[in-house]
DNA sequence: CGTAGTCTTGAGTATCCTCAACGAGGGTGG
DNA sequence: CCACCCTCGTTGAGGATACTCAAGACTACG
């Protein structure tokens, strides 16, 4: 009765807790950059785990337009949900990503007689619903740059345990701007702003510095450039 | 404010999914319009399943916007994450709506000595991740009149199993302007729109015949009322 | 019958999208 | 080694969509 299909767990915060159960039945796999991830005769075969790396959920539209439904970061399980008749797919952003693969049948029957495991998926599948949450909170914000700010938020937290000042941006504009739906133009614009307001500071296309958080959670300024 | 009435389980059951094994440790709520959901002072401490009527799941932002996060319509299982400082909660939607209660450590328990159960939950959270998936989809679609109607696609997908042509709709355009992240006038409007596009029929304010579904998934064409 | 909440419509403004162009960086091949 | 190509990132101008403010119907309910 309980079906693997139609669904799309994964996880969030494996950092620290053991997942040497889980290894009984786990396959490593590297991929390169933009390298897809998963069976395509299958997509509901497998579950994954985020070990190194990042890695983009994303469905594509009907006319063209691709959405990214969730951004996989180490410590993150994930699967491959046929949702509807939406295409999902799943591929690789940085080189080098690492993935722990699982075999669904197996990894249920190893949950089945190991309650370690069954509450580690669990968890795992918990951690997911936070994460859409949070990102449904960030896509319901008003202005793009509360969106972008609350990105930035939201990756250095998931990034670092103890979140410094620092983030190192693993995506490029164009998985930001459909991670939060709207354009990448609007995108590079915001960060501007952000910049100018004080808010961030630029040391690099890809590297962030956070200056001031309270002016990232913009829902406090309703306020544009200012010039 | 009326408390939820408490008594033993009696024979409910959701959407024909079994939950017989459940039961053991569930507690029925009934709920009034409007009627706040949840303990508050332990948030997490319960878990909770919709059997009839509606729910909304909500955060409340610092500054007064109010973002429903989740639909919760029967069948749908749900717990008040207290994710970040966010403020979350959960209401009924409609009157006489019922939940099935269960204390959290005591469904892990009974998850643990019982396969049937942790299989019946972990569905549960997957059905859930899933469903928050569509509503992210949903919002990344381009156009308010393309929200409302893939909103009104789902709704009518998740109200019955076969789906029809009607949907009574249980929440007020506020709720869906919460939902969808669009304010309640531009909710009005598309509605209007959809309806002089030919793509509905409003028979009453909560009442709404389907007439053209490929109209409603107006990612094809992107036009405006045109009047 | 009045009041409160819901739903709709209008007018004006502001944000965001589209189209377009330009600069920077990284491979590749002559 | 440099030219070339490609992707990425940024900025500008113009137009379209959605928000805000405002007011008017409709419904439910006491």
């Amino acid at each position: 009765m309980p079906r693997p299909s139609h669904h799309s767990p994964s996880g969030y915060r494996a950092q620290g807790i053991s997942t040497d159960e889980l290894r009984v039945c786990a396959i490593v796999g590297r991929y390169e950059q933009g390298q897809p991830i998963g069976e395509r005769h299958d997509p509901t075969a497998y579950w994954y785990l985020v070990v190194s790396g990042a890695a983009r959920l994303f469905a594509v539209q009907p006319d063209g337009r691709r959405q990214i439904i969730d951004l996989l970061l180490p410590g993150d399980f994930f699967g491959l949900a046929a949702s509807d008749g939406e295409a999902f797919g799943a591929e690789a952003i940085v080189a080098e990503t690492t993935l722990l693969s699982f075999r669904w049948p197996r990894l249920e029957r190893l949950a089945d007689s190991n309650p370690q495991v069954a509450h580690r998926v669990l968890e795992g599948a918990f951690d997911t619903v936070a994460r859409l949450q949070r990102q449904l909170l960030v896509l319901g914000r008003v202005t793009a740059c509360e969106k972008v700010g609350s990105f930035l938020l939201e990756l250095r937290e998931r990034l670092s345990p103890q979140p410094s000042g620092d983030v190192v941006l693993p995506v490029s504009r164009y998985d930001i701007a459909d991670y939060l739906a709207i354009s990448v133009e609007t995108v590079s614009r915001s960060i501007t702003d952000l910049q100018h307001r004080g808010a961030i500071r630029l040391e690099g296309a890809r590297q962030v510095k956070i200056v001031d958080r309270a002016a990232l959670d913009c829902r406090t300024n309703g306020f544009r450039t200012g010039s």
